[in-house]
RNA sequence: GUGGGUAUAGCGCAGUUGGUUAGCGCGCCAGAUUGUGGCUCUGGAGGCCAUGGGUUCGAAUCCCAUUAUCCACCCCA
């Protein structure tokens, strides 16, 4: 029990680690060029900025959050989400006093209390975006178009782009008195969750997947049907850049999401299996959620780490590979070994990744060791090679040996 | 929260209708002219058969429970 590790959580190590670490990479020389800057806030944060960030009748604060009081009795919660976070952050460091708009990115562990299966745990890692302070359909675009190029960078096949608009405060009133008549007409067919949230969020009844529910939810009526001008016109000058911009998508009135802080729109990446890689949204409202004052548009989307590495698996999509050390540094024995290991420190220090023996092992032992790690070179650093400043470097893929001075090995690797 | 599958060596798996010292492949360690890897050969280490009960002369095998894990639903990334 004691060297097993919380269900739904996982290790981060050897060729998984990497693939990781080649995603962040991606995914921050991408933020560079957008000059979108990383913002790293802390795992937890009090219990009511997701209350009233993510909402009070959302299935992740209902059921799924790590809540637990600290020492001070206060109500602490692990991070469900990576928005609330950020703008929390963005509110209390005054940024928005900073020139405008905020670009900020984020690679965060995520937790969240559900069954785990595949491409979904309790912890998991989260790479997103918020653009702070545009209120205009580009900031969308540009979310957009950064995900296209990434998932495309990743060699992963195009993901479906989908989207909807689910409006504005104003409109949603509207809307949600169309639906909940027409779902009042239905009670009888609807499952216990949907009469429950009937009452609270009836905008959820559209996402549930109850066969029964669909069945009436086909013919319910949609946000779009209900949008204010503003935001039909920010959904059509949106779906007017996208089609500019040759960014194909398709808009799907069935998007609601289940997270309360959405507004306007919404929008899914969808691979071809039918998988969500990432979803977002824009969050107009969230700001004065959490700011009770000022009322900055916003827009975001996060994009899980673990899903994009179980997609790049499904697809046969190999990363680049982790480089192999340059340079096996054998060392034999015993009046050798501080003078090999100051040789070897010295070349790891001019920029060569170098390996070596800390085992005391044979010759052999030795060269099956650099054989298995891939070490591209193999030198063997004995009483003689100290002596006579020679040792001979050889290729372990050609065979072939070469004798060097061992002051100049540096230059072999051509440094 | 609901439903299904699985649990035997580090990893992947066999294990006949219950029968004696539980096997195989890979990996690991060592040796095959003691200072040179890969291929081959030889040898070796490593298992309380998830845990706890039960049935039986006898259980990895049958039954029950527990735990873990995987998959699906819900929801989300």
């Amino acid at each position: 029990m004691i060297t097993q590790r919380p269900k739904g959580t996982q290790d981060w190590f050897g060729a998984n680690m990497h693939k990781r670490t080649v995603i962040e990479a991606k995914a921050r020389n991408l933020c560079k060029a957008y000059n979108i800057k990383e913002i790293i806030t802390p795992v937890f944060e009090h219990t009511v900025l997701f209350q009233r960030g993510v909402g009070e009748t959302t299935d992740v604060v209902q059921k799924e959050m790590y809540t637990f009081e600290d020492k001070g009795n206060r109500s602490i919660t692990l991070k469900p989400e990576g928005t609330a976070g950020a703008i929390r952050a963005y509110l209390e460091n005054s940024l928005y006093a900073e020139a405008q708009p905020t670009k900020l990115f984020y690679v965060t562990p995520a937790f969240r209390y559900e069954q785990p299966q595949s491409g979904r745990l309790r912890q998991h890692h989260q790479f997103g975006v918020e653009f702070v302070g545009s209120k205009s359909p580009l900031a969308e675009v540009e979310l957009i178009t950064l995900i296209t190029t990434l998932i495309k960078e990743l060699g992963l096949s195009d993901a479906k782009l989908h989207i909807n608009s689910i409006g504005c405060p104003t409109c949603r009133k509207a809307y949600n008195e169309a639906l909940q008549a027409y779902l009042n007409e239905h009670k009888a067919c609807l499952c216990g969750t949907c009469l429950e949230r009937m009452e609270k969020n009836p905008l959820r009844v559209i996402d549930c997947k109850n066969p029964a529910c669909k069945e009436i939810v086909k013919d319910a009526p949609r946000t779009v049907e209900y949008l204010d001008d503003e935001c039909r016109e920010h959904f059509e000058e949106l779906q007017a850049l996208l089609t500019e911009l040759n960014i194909p998508f398709e808009v799907d009135t069935g998007i609601v999401r289940g997270l309360d802080y959405y507004t306007k729109t919404v929008f899914e990446f969808v691979n071809k299996d039918g998988f969500t890689l990432c979803g977002g949204g824009r969050y107009d409202g969230l700001v004065k959620e959490i700011d009770g004052k000022q009322d900055i548009p916003s827009v975001g989307f996060g994009m899980g780490l673990e899903r994009i590495i179980y997609f790049l698996e499904q697809e046969g999509v190999e990363l680049e590979a982790e480089p192999k050390p340059q340079l096996y540094v054998g060392i034999l024995g015993k009046e050798a070994k501080a003078k090999a290991y100051k040789i070897v420190t010295d070349l790891r220090h001019q920029g060569i990744v170098v390996e070596t023996d800390y085992l005391d092992r044979s010759v052999k032992a030795q060269m099956k060791y650099a054989n298995k790690i891939g070490a591209l070179n193999t030198v063997i650093l004995g009483a003689d090679e100290i002596a006579s400043n020679k040792a001979m470097i050889k290729n372990m893929e050609t065979h072939e040996q070469v004798e060097v001075s061992i002051d100049e090995i540096v230059n072999y690797f051509g440094k």
